[in-house]
RNA sequence: GGCGUGGUAGCUCAGCUGGUUAGAGCGCACGACUCAUAAUCGUGAGGUCGAGAGUUCAAGUCUCUCCCACGCCA
């Protein structure tokens, strides 16, 4: 098992904007954690990302700021390859999606897949604006709802009253990106039948019997509702051309984004494998090998792109290796330990409402290593997490600094103050000395099992238990008061609490690298193999490694240098700073928001006309929720000579206790409908201001007064 | 609307294939210690395990219904 090589990718990320902690905690501090951990355990791993540059959201962006895709994607490669690095991800190669070595890498991908009659070809129309030259996706056309009225539909929904749509239902509808109107073209595109893989891609999934139970059950979903087949291919300028030579027109037609990403992971190995001057290295890490070397392949992602590694991407591989039996099969996935969602302070990210924390804000604030650990110990592992300001602090100031930080620096002042700055004898240990070292083996085997099972936030929450440790035998050999009396126990002590140093320096490595480098160099421990990339071609695992940390390492007389603050705390005005940022920044979005129009006038009616509708004041009695429908009110009215049940779908503008009390102008003759279950018997008036908020029309009037 | 995942102490979370008094860290209360980044260590209070019904000798753990959060799909 430990001699698989073993491939780990994070989600590529979208070159349209900046990195914020979200991002962080979904896939890439926990790959980072899983892979500094594998290399110091001794696996041959690779580790690869890469920024994905292709898409139509960039184009439509490019447009909207009047540049070019190519110096969106140049900016915003630049910046997340910073943020990455200045995160301490330490990626074995960072690629960007542009490269011409991708563009080859997933056009004979799909030319070998195309030629063994692994596609079908489908024509259909779709809207396209002419103004902008483009194909539009549904959510880029608007439009007027046919169900309710709303001027500001989108093509897949009306965010007004929730009808699921098409563009074909809107009445008026305009590009979002010109304002024409689109037209309908017809245009031809390759589809993978992922259908005719399901029972393939079952069969594969059967075996994954122990990978999360949020990515299991997801897929499951997918499976159960039946796989539909899949456009692989786009009408845009900007992306992995079609490849010529395949059957049918390539002109004008990229690869679909998701069908490119993932193909990425291999391009991305392929880039390293060639600057380390073997163009072939890279097959260990994605084929089986001639001698059986089965490779491991891990993503990291987050719950939002469950699809496309667990079944498309895989589909994709199989694809492939049918359609080139005669090549090394590629393999699939071993695991994808999908993240959940991080919010922040109690609140949903988003980027638009400005309600995030961008990476390299956080860094010019903050140590990595503290925002490292306050992310890691919250991962969103099983379920969604939330971030906040203050429990940051608590969990770097209680646990990183009073802690571990303290308890190195217990032992060190100690050793430095009365064994002469040098590691004493160990000799004749009591049981309490031998208790800690016996933790030494066994923390190290928790703590390298919960990242075996891809359980970080456990791992780490461990190796801190080491340190708890540690604290508690202090307290318990007291050799502050041993140092008078028994002076070797005292000596002892220190002997046993150096050797836990040395071991926590080890275990803490992949959450915490500066810090334990520094307090290695406090140590003076050599020889650790590092958790980052290997420099040269060697990568045969040289130097102590993570098994390591069972042992004692640190040689009778050692010297040990001199002691330092590991962790610094965090003051509680650097929450408060923080805190005042983000609701700056939130407060700001939400202001300047665009005057809405007002209604158009409806049409002219006459006299007679209006006259039908006979409108009273009717008082409201009693108002609760529809039992069985989410957006309904249930209202008695009493207009004073009869009282009538109304329903009403204004559940999510008003609360019912609100309203009761309250005389209203309701439609009296309007004739009886049944919604669900119960019987309206009428329409109360509400006025609707141009945010969307409704009032009800109140009067002053007795029940049952005629409103004309 | 359909499907999926989650809903466990004030807070953040563990609890595998059902089995004695449901755990950890933080917070809180009390106590101990002084080597240490006013740090540490010990003791204690705190939960009808989202609600209700069911299966079972036995359910946080299985089944059904409902509620809430998040996601996927339509």
């Amino acid at each position: 098992m430990a001699d698989r090589p073993l491939l780990v990718t994070s989600a590529l990320p979208y070159a349209n904007g900046p990195l914020h902690l979200g991002h962080l905690a979904g896939a890439y501090l926990p790959a980072d954690l899983f892979v500094r951990y594998a290399r110091l355990a001794g696996r041959d791993v690779v580790f690869v990302c890469g920024s994905d540059e292709h898409g139509a959201a960039i184009t439509i962006r490019a447009h909207k700021e009047g540049t070019t895709p190519q110096a969106i994607v140049d900016r915003y490669h630049a910046e997340l390859e910073h943020a990455l690095d200045g995160f301490g991800i330490s990626f074995d190669i960072y690629g960007r999606t542009s490269s011409e070595t991708h563009r080859e890498t997933s056009q004979d991908l799909f030319l070998a897949v195309e030629r063994a009659g692994g596609f079908t070809r489908k024509t259909s129309t779709q809207l396209y604006d002419p103004e902008a030259g483009l194909f539009l996706a549904d959510r880029y056309v608007t439009g007027t709802c046919p169900v309710c009225g709303y001027e500001h539909a989108y093509g897949d929904q009306c965010e007004n009253c929730g009808s699921a749509l098409s563009p074909d239902d809107l009445i008026e509808p305009r590009s979002t990106l010109t304002g024409a109107e689109p037209e309908r073209r017809e245009t031809t595109h390759w589809y993978l039948p992922l259908g005719d893989l399901q029972p393939k891609l079952e069969e594969w999934l059967a075996t994954k019997t122990d990978w999360k139970p949020n990515v299991l059950g997801q897929v499951r979903s997918w499976l159960q509702d039946g796989l539909q087949e899949r456009a692989m291919t786009r009408d845009l300028d900007w992306g992995v051309p079609v490849p010529e030579g395949v059957d049918g027109d390539p002109e004008g037609k990229v690869l679909y984004v998701w069908f490119d990403a993932p193909i990425g992971y291999i391009s991305f190995t392929r880039e390293w494998a060639r600057q380390r001057g073997d163009d072939d290295l890279w097959r260990r890490y994605w084929q089986v090998g001639e001698d059986g070397t089965t490779p491991e392949l891990v993503h990291f992602i987050g719950k939002d792109n469950i699809v496309f590694h667990c079944l498309i991407f895989p589909a994709v591989l199989m694809a492939q290796n049918e359609a080139q039996p005669d090549l090394p099969r590629f393999v699939l996935p071993e695991n994808v330990p999908a993240n959940e969602f991080l919010n922040l302070e109690g609140q949903k990210l988003s980027t638009s409402r400005g309600w995030a924390v961008w990476a390299e804000e956080a860094l010019a604030d903050f140590p990595v290593d503290l925002l490292r650990y306050g992310l890691a110990v919250g991962l969103p592992e099983t379920k969604d997490a939330d971030f906040s300001w203050a429990e940051f602090q608590a969990r770097v100031n209680g646990e990183l600094a009073d802690v571990v930080g303290n308890f190195v620096n217990r032992a060190l002042t100690f050793c430095a103050r009365f064994t002469d700055g040098q590691v004493p004898a160990l000799v004749e240990p009591n049981e309490k000395d031998q208790q800690m070292l016996a933790a030494l083996e066994t923390a190290t085997a928790t703590v390298g099992a919960a990242y075996e099972r891809y359980r970080l936030r456990e791992a780490v929450q461990e190796a801190v238990g080491l340190a708890r440790l540690g604290n508690q035998y202090l307290q318990e050999t007291e050799p502050w008061k041993t140092r008078k009396t028994d002076e070797q126990a005292m000596r002892n002590t220190v002997h046993v609490a150096l050797q836990v140093c040395a071991s926590l320096s080890i275990l803490m490595e992949p959450v915490v690298p500066d810090a334990m480098a520094s307090l290695r160099a406090m140590l003076q421990l050599d020889g650790l193999r590092s958790s980052e990339p290997p420099a040269d071609s060697d990568r045969q695992p040289t130097g102590l490694g993570w098994s390591d940390a069972a042992t004692p390492l640190l040689q009778t007389n050692h010297a040990i240098g001199e002691p330092g603050i590991l962790f610094r705390k965090i003051e509680d005005e650097e929450v408060e700073a923080q805190r005042q940022r983000l609701a700056d920044r939130a407060a700001a979005v939400e202001t300047p928001e665009e005057e809405e129009p007002y209604a158009d006038l409806a049409e002219t009616i006459t006299f007679d006309q209006f006259t039908p509708l006979d409108l009273r004041a009717g008082r409201i009695v009693a108002a609760d929720v529809h039992p069985k429908a989410d957006k309904l009110l249930r209202f008695d009215v009493d207009l004073g000579f009869e009282t009538r049940q109304i329903l009403s779908g204004v559940r999510e503008h008003l609360a019912p206790d609100d309203l009761v009390g309250q005389t209203v102008v309701v439609v009296a003759n309007l004739a009886p409908r049944t919604i669900r279950g119960l019987e309206s018997q009428g329409m109360i008036l509400f006025a609707e201001n141009r945010d969307g908020a409704l009032m009800p029309v109140t009067t002053s009037g007795e029940p049952g007064a005629l409103v004309k």
